[in-house]
DNA sequence: AAATAAATAT
């Protein structure tokens, strides 16, 4: 990008090449809707029988049409250019455009210095797609070099590039840039208010993005439903739905982008009452159900716990759109239904739609969940012997948490150095995750320092191996770690449950006391298990959770944000009913084994959804037998 | 002749 701009700044205009005539306008016509590449060439043979192999109009069509097209060809559309004596802005801009299509950034900007260097004054349409190359290939530099351009070519106020910029900004986390651009807009539109506001929520800068879209004065549906999806994504439900009330009060009306943001809120956080509230609303107002939404409330149904109501919605699908099938079989997945998720492809299959790349990845997790290895190894091949899907980092992991799971920890490591890609911290975090559950310290601890340098900010790395030193009673390596995390400022992700009650939502924080009953709550904590120790149950100090914690005084492992919900849906339940938690982390060891025994104890259902699967907890039994 | 953002499944 050295090249200096004052030597183009003053271009001649490239003389516009002379009309065509009635004939080559029709060819130009039917260029329009050419369907493949060799159609493209007959009229390309009809261009140059016209004697207008060189003008610029005729061959501008045709280069966008190899450039642009689904069923193009851009390495033809680079010969075509070359032969061209003096190709104009257009062709240049379409050129650049199909190099950021076909991923070929660098050559995209490349072929911008081209332009300058013949002299070809760019327009306002060729810097948008450059602003986007920069900001996919994370060029800071060079963009912020291409926003000079803008400025000195006289496109400072256009639109299109503006709001790009904005987008640009965003992506190189320099917000205060992407502020100043948009202040700087005489007339800002919805790209310009959703891109900023989507893009504070996204560096987590929730009440910066509330901040911009309470000045807005005439909001239209899509910045509503920016702001709420901005929530959604910070794990603020409560102003989500506070938002979404009084949108309705001031008479937005509700369309399929706001219906689907506030199912993923009620997906979120398993509020069923909620998510079929807006079910009810989709079918009652008439918005379309298009196969995107469909999959959005199997998915709702199914993280709210109703696989029942999933599956029945799900059957009543007139078209099931690739998408439904997957949320359907993810679904089963973690319910650890691993037979039916079997069979669901099975259907999949007999109703002749093509499993994809995600359908394995669910697929392959059911069958981990299960412990179906034998079906979990025979369709990691499968998938590519009769699909020819090769499998990707995420099969990777499942096959590695299958196998290492059911405590195959050697075939599980072989699969990871095998791997045909250097494996990602998901999948040695499965690895790792296995070498817990098996007690392999060794293994474990050499994997788990790996894990820990490639995510240096993922306190849940550190807790693992924590845990894993711990149980081998290594309490010399577990203050190590413990002090790892306090150098390097790591904070824990505090635990949250998700109660829903009666349609209202309650939220609770472990060793919390912000709920208004929360006095209330901590006395039944304790006497819900002085209750079940009785039972038989002893806790179960294993997780040492607490003990990477210095400050709490207290016992925190009594006070996981799920025992806090349980006791609270004791206080409002009788029994006979179903307790449904969602909540943002997993189920430790010690909460594991108490629901089991509150389940018997106090007769009630009890439906946790963790971070990755659902435990049903019915007569001091999981549904997941203890394998999770 | 031409374009940018926002939603689902790991």
């Amino acid at each position: 990008m050295q090249a200096t701009i004052t030597s183009v700044l003053q271009v001649i205009p490239t003389p516009q090449s002379p009309l065509s005539h009635q004939t080559s306008n029709n060819t130009l016509r039917g260029l329009e809707s050419c369907s493949s590449m060799s159609k493209l060439k007959q009229f390309h043979a009809q261009i140059v029988k016209h004697g207008l192999s060189h003008d610029n109009d005729a061959m501008g069509r045709v280069i966008k049409f190899c450039a642009i097209s689904e069923l193009g060809d851009l390495n033809y559309a680079l010969q075509l250019f070359d032969k061209l004596p003096e190709p104009d802005p257009f062709i240049y801009n379409t050129v650049i455009r199909g190099l950021l299509k076909s991923q070929m950034l660098r050559d995209s900007l490349l072929f911008y210095l081209c332009m300058l260097e013949s002299s070809v004054r760019p327009n306002s349409f060729t810097f948008p797609p450059l602003i986007r190359v920069c900001c996919i290939d994370n060029a800071v530099e060079e963009g912020k070099q291409i926003h000079g351009h803008v400025v000195k070519f006289g496109f400072g106020f256009d639109r299109f590039s503006q709001n790009n910029l904005i987008h640009m900004y965003v992506s190189f986390r320099c917000l205060e840039e992407a502020k100043r651009v948009f202040d700087n807009m005489c007339e800002r539109d919805d790209v310009s208010l959703t891109t900023l506001i989507s893009g504070y929520a996204q560096l987590g800068y929730v009440d910066e993005a509330f901040q911009v879209f309470d000045s807005i004065m005439e909001k239209s549906s899509v910045i509503w439903n920016a702001m709420i999806s901005a929530y959604v994504q910070s794990n603020r439900f409560h102003e989500a739905f506070a938002l979404f009330e009084r949108m309705g009060c001031e008479g937005v009306v509700v369309d399929k982008f706001l219906a689907s943001s506030m199912l993923s809120a009620c997906t979120r956080i398993g509020a069923l009452k909620q998510g079929e509230w807006i079910v009810e609303h989709v079918k009652k107002s008439g918005i379309e159900l298009d196969s995107k939404l469909s999959a959005t409330i199997v998915d709702m149904y199914c993280k709210c716990g109703c696989l029942d109501k999933a599956v029945e919605f799900f059957k009543g699908l007139s078209r099931k759109g690739i998408s439904s099938w997957n949320c359907m079989i993810g679904g089963l997945a973690m319910h650890g239904e691993g037979e039916a998720a079997i069979k669901v492809l099975k259907e999949m299959e007999s109703e002749r739609v093509a499993p994809d790349y995600i359908t394995f990845v669910n697929l392959l997790s059911a069958c981990a969940h299960s412990g179906l290895v034998e079906e979990g190894k025979h369709y990691f091949r499968y998938m590519k012997e009769t699909y020819g899907i090769e499998p990707g980092m995420e099969h990777y992991g499942c096959l590695v948490d299958l196998l290492g799971r059911a405590g195959l920890l050697v075939e599980a490591t072989r699969v990871v150095n095998d791997m045909p890609m250097s494996p990602d911290v998901g999948v040695l975090g499965a690895l790792l995750g296995a070498c817990r559950i098996h007690k392999n310290v060794e293994l474990g601890e050499k994997i788990g320092k790996q894990v820990i340098e490639l995510e240096p900010q993922n306190s849940g790395r550190y807790v693992l191996l924590a845990n894993l030193y711990a149980n081998a009673g290594r309490w010399e390596d577990v203050a190590s770690i413990r002090k790892l995390m306090n150098d390097r400022g790591v904070k824990k992700v505090p635990g949250f449950s998700i109660v829903e009650l009666e349609g209202v939502v309650h939220e609770f924080i472990a060793g919390g006391r912000t709920h208004p009953q929360a006095k209330e709550i901590y006395v039944k904590v304790n006497e819900m298990l002085e209750c079940i120790k009785s039972a038989g149950y002893s806790p179960d100090s294993d997780g040492m959770q607490y003990d990477i914690d210095e400050e709490e005084t207290e016992n925190p492992l009594n006070y996981h944000s799920e025992k806090l919900a349980i006791a609270f849906g004791l206080l409002k339940s009788k029994p006979g009913d179903i307790l449904r938690i969602t909540k943002n982390l997993r189920v430790c060891k010690d909460c594991h084994q108490a629901s089991k025994f509150i389940s018997k104890v106090y007769n009630l259902e009890i439906i946790v959804r963790d971070r990755n699967r659902f435990h049903h907890f019915k007569g001091g039994e999981c549904s997941c037998k203890d394998y999770w």
